[in-house]
DNA sequence: TTGTACGCGTTATCAA
DNA sequence: TTGATAACGCGTACAA
């Protein structure tokens, strides 16, 4: 036999449906006499019955489920950020639906339709671009969602993002202090609030020691592209003697672009990341990196989410998470072979 | 105005909701004549309309959502297992709904409680235990489950696998092959088939040279657990020259215990790690492990599982998918330091 | 080819 | 405190 429907668990305990379903709910359970309710409960019980989702949602347009998009769950900055989410959702009943985007707006498109028609009560966005229609979209049409990691360029949803500001001065102050006066940028995507502030934070720390011409922009925040736009970067006559990388993937990638002009760090280059992802601290050699909480920012995202849809009136507001800089193995004083002074 | 519904759309289109259902359904629309289906269509894209998937759920009795649980998704083999899964389900036009259960029972039954409640059509569990009720119990009530990289030891469910065995055997003939003779195992948690059988392969492929006082288990698959346990078995007069690890978070956790201790790897001890986790190729020194090809392990479960629910009568099957070894640096000859002959 | 009528399983409203 | 009844939005036999 199928199922057990809230029909069988009345039956069984000898109510009404509608006096089963209100001693099955906590919230409404009150209403019903002591001994009603146990007897209800402990028909479900051994009946095996469980409440489904669809009728209940169909019918209080409350789904209990949540929907996260985000670049790619294989980025290894993601993981603790949904773990976060995760945690702060289940622990309030909900439930967490994921979708990966790849940055591109097709399957953006297509895992929220599908998130949407299965009426998901909110959405969190970690794959927002900075001109992103999606989320617009998602504004007006009146969804509770909430921008992790990366912002929009018009605002009007609440986010949750790094202090990139603060993180990227730590980094370029550190640099100067060891010496350091040639130093370049490995921008992320310019189509990004992550690579475009970032970016800026970086001119902006500089002031007039920026140099454009050592700046170069990645097209994703993958290991591949950064050690591509590197290249170019260190296999110029006067290199930088430091970069600061718009993330960990990126650094990494000027990493191997290093090794693979037979040179090293920290000797000939010093490096620092953004993120400080899971393992970075294990890598050869160990990053020095802009510490981002990114387990805290999942779960404070859920919760702003859940507030939200709690209040749905309340105004977006958008939180900045404290950086601050993880020194380890991969910046070191520029040396006489790279340094300011050799000019060949 | 709230969200239009399928009646909206019919009365705008002029026709009945019965009609603007079969217009809608790609399915169905073949019983509309041509103009209706158009006019209809364009209705409804007109009006914004969005099927309402708990409707159609509660009616056809089909969610198109799948639910997976794994211990942690913050571990990084896992999210290529993720990533595969999830492109196979949005292809098939499913949603993938996550669940972190830490390999403990309560927040596992915890979860598989609330994606059934929902009405998921299928789950994959990346988090069995070797006796897990949990697993049991989703069999005995004919929901279609697939178990990912770890399986139970009774049978009854589909499953995929990495081909542990070969693996293993793989690691130790390389590590033999390179002069070792004194090779150690730390093994993962006992209750789990990863750790249980990758132990056992490990003692088959030494066979006589099998040394038990050589083996211990970690309780959990973590860095710190691995750095634990490998400290008692360095910590001894005479360590082993090489370890083969249960997984790579684990080899990474004898390469902390080894760095406590004043030694290094290779020269040391050298380390085989497995899984192949993303960023092993990067870490200090460059990890030798057995790669497991995750991405595909997960496509092909949520292919398997997909199978299973469009034909629940077909018979369970397990696949084992192949495992080779990828040689870096952590692995080389032993020294004299280390060797058979030094016999302090 | 289109319309009628009903049910999917639950909760909310109203009445008793 | 409990029961009767009507939705929630959709799909589908069956009839026309």
């Amino acid at each position: 036999m199928r199922q057990p429907r809230l029909k069988d668990v009345a039956e069984a305990a000898g109510v009404h449906v509608a006096t089963a379903s209100r001693a099955l709910n906590d919230r409404t359970a009150g209403m019903i006499s002591p001994e009603t309710v146990a007897r209800v409960r402990s028909a479900a019980l051994s009946l095996g019955y469980r409440v489904n989702g669809m009728a209940r949602a169909l019918k209080t347009r409350r789904s209990f489920a949540i929907g996260m998009l985000l670049p790619d769950i294989t980025n290894p900055f993601f993981p603790p950020i949904v773990r976060g989410a995760e945690d702060a959702l289940s622990a309030a009943g909900f439930t967490l639906v994921l979708g990966n985007t790849d940055n591109e707006e097709e399957p953006a498109r297509r895992h929220l339709t599908g998130m949407l028609e299965r009426q998901v009560d909110g959405i969190m966005i970690a794959s927002a671009r900075r001109d992103d229609p999606v989320v617009e979209q998602l504004r007006d049409a009146g969804v509770s969602t909430v921008l992790v990691n990366r912002i929009t360029q018009r605002g009007g949803v609440s986010s949750i993002i790094p202090d990139e500001r603060v993180g990227i001065l730590l980094a370029v102050e550190h640099l100067q202090r060891l010496g350091h006066q040639r130093i370049g940028h490995v921008g992320g995507p310019r189509n990004t609030s992550s690579g475009a502030q970032r970016a800026q934070a970086f001119a902006d720390a500089l002031g007039d020691a920026y140099r454009p011409d050592l700046v170069v922009h990645a097209d994703r925040f993958t290991e591949q592209e950064g050690h591509q736009v590197a290249t170019s970067l260190l296999d110029r006559s006067d290199p930088p003697t430091a970069i600061v990388a718009a993330n960990d993937l990126l650094a990494i990638g000027v990493l191997d672009a290093l090794g693979d002009l037979g040179r090293s760090c920290p000797r000939d280059l010093s490096v620092v990341g953004f993120n400080d992802m899971p393992l970075v601290d294990h890598i050869r050699p160990p990053l020095t990196t802009v510490r981002v909480p990114g387990y805290e920012m999942g779960r404070r995202a859920a919760e702003m989410l859940l507030a939200h849809i709690e209040h749905p009136d309340r105004p977006a507001e958008t939180v900045l998470l404290a950086t601050n800089l993880v020194i380890r193995a991969s910046t070191a004083p520029p040396t006489s072979r790279n340094g300011p002074t050799t000019g060949s």
